[in-house]
DNA sequence: CCAGGTCACGATTCCCTTGA
DNA sequence: TCAAGGGAATCGTGACCTGG
């Protein structure tokens, strides 16, 4: 089981461009729709009755998924096929969750992955075919391999599924909003695959959320950010109004510019100590902390179960908010 | 034996250089 | 002039090493 880690062959994934509702409308007619998992991107090579499972890199992952890849596993109906896929758990609401497959996707020791296995199941999503009985798929249309893979694996079990395909890119949009989920890809049906191409073909859709916060420390940065700054430390008031709670960290969405000015308007207000309670020891470790005085706007995409911002990306200042008038968006 | 630091890997985003 | 791609920064986790 040494497998893990290992670099080996394997096709790379096609990738996807950011896109706006507008261009993803005009892409085809009808769209092609499908969800956005927030999970971890594979290509299955499936060979002599085995899976060997491969993440966006090249990095041979098949010894993390037992259920998807031992004895055991599913069994594709053919000789030889490559799919293309998102490994995926779900929550108790049925939603993907990329913290809780973050328990298990380093683990490398046989016993913390069988019992991962156990707690943490997961489900492979396939959404294109790229091999198949030994022949090249890639040059098909979207639309011919997706039927293929749908003829071809249709029975299988569980840990192993074809999501579905809508066709109307504003609904699947607010469709996705309402049930939390990350946010959506339009693929033109007509495209071929390209492999380790990020192709305007593909257009991910993300919701994101906006959300103010308050600096209360800063993180020094290295390399190119070493004159200025990493990291900006953010809270929001609690409830009472009277503390602040940590909500994480800020470290892209500026331009050296706008480093510097932050780090011009934070200097003057250092202190010490940290102005809150609850910073991770590892945060908090190289921390120069200032007073809580300026605040500012971040997008985002959810909430952490800790309650700290995901993916946070600055988005600029708010003059005109005080610390105290910040609302907690849920 | 524990805590802390560093590294690796998964992810994303953005800047800046490059080349057409 | 503009798009594409490389590089580097971020987050979050576990593995590993080292010093007390």
């Amino acid at each position: 089981m040494y497998t893990t880690g290992v670099r080996t062959t394997s096709l790379a994934p096609m990738l996807a461009e950011n896109g706006t509702a507008g261009v993803a409308r005009a892409l085809s007619e009808p769209s092609w729709v499908e969800v956005k998992w927030d999970g971890i991107r594979a290509i299955g090579t499936w060979a002599e009755g085995r899976m060997l499972l491969h993440a966006r890199r090249g990095t041979d992952i098949t010894a993390r998924y037992p259920e998807l890849t031992a004895d055991g596993a599913p069994f594709l109906p053919v000789a030889d096929a490559i799919v293309d896929g998102e490994i995926v758990a779900f929550d108790v609401h049925g939603r993907p969750s990329f913290s809780l497959l973050q328990n298990r996707m380093h683990l490398t020791r046989p016993r913390e992955i069988e019992r991962e296995v156990v707690r943490t199941p997961v489900v492979y999503m396939l959404f294109d075919l790229l091999r198949l009985d030994g022949h090249d798929l890639t040059g098909l249309p979207l639309r011919e391999r997706r039927t293929l893979l749908e003829d071809v694996i249709a029975d299988l079990d569980a840990p192993v599924q074809i999501p579905p395909v809508f066709d109307d890119v504003d609904a699947a949009l607010a469709a996705s909003r309402e049930f939390g989920l990350e946010g959506v890809v339009v693929k033109d049906p007509r495209s071929r695959y390209r492999p380790g191409q990020r192709s305007p073909s593909w257009l991910k859709l993300k919701h994101t959320r906006m959300q103010e916060v308050v600096v209360v420390g800063i993180r020094p940065g290295k390399g190119d950010r070493e004159s200025t700054l990493g990291s900006l430390l953010l809270a929001v008031p609690e409830p009472d109004r009277r503390r602040l709670r940590y909500v994480g960290r800020v470290g892209t969405g500026f331009t050296d510019r706008i480093l510097r000015d932050l780090l011009t308007r934070l200097e003057p207000l250092r202190i010490d100590a940290a102005p809150l309670d609850g910073v991770p020891v590892l945060d908090a470790s190289d921390a120069l902390w200032v007073r809580p005085e300026v605040v500012g706007e971040v997008e985002f995409a959810n909430w952490t179960p800790d309650g700290v911002l995901r993916h946070a990306r600055w988005r600029g200042l708010r003059p005109d908010k005080r610390p105290d008038e910040i609302v907690v968006e849920s």
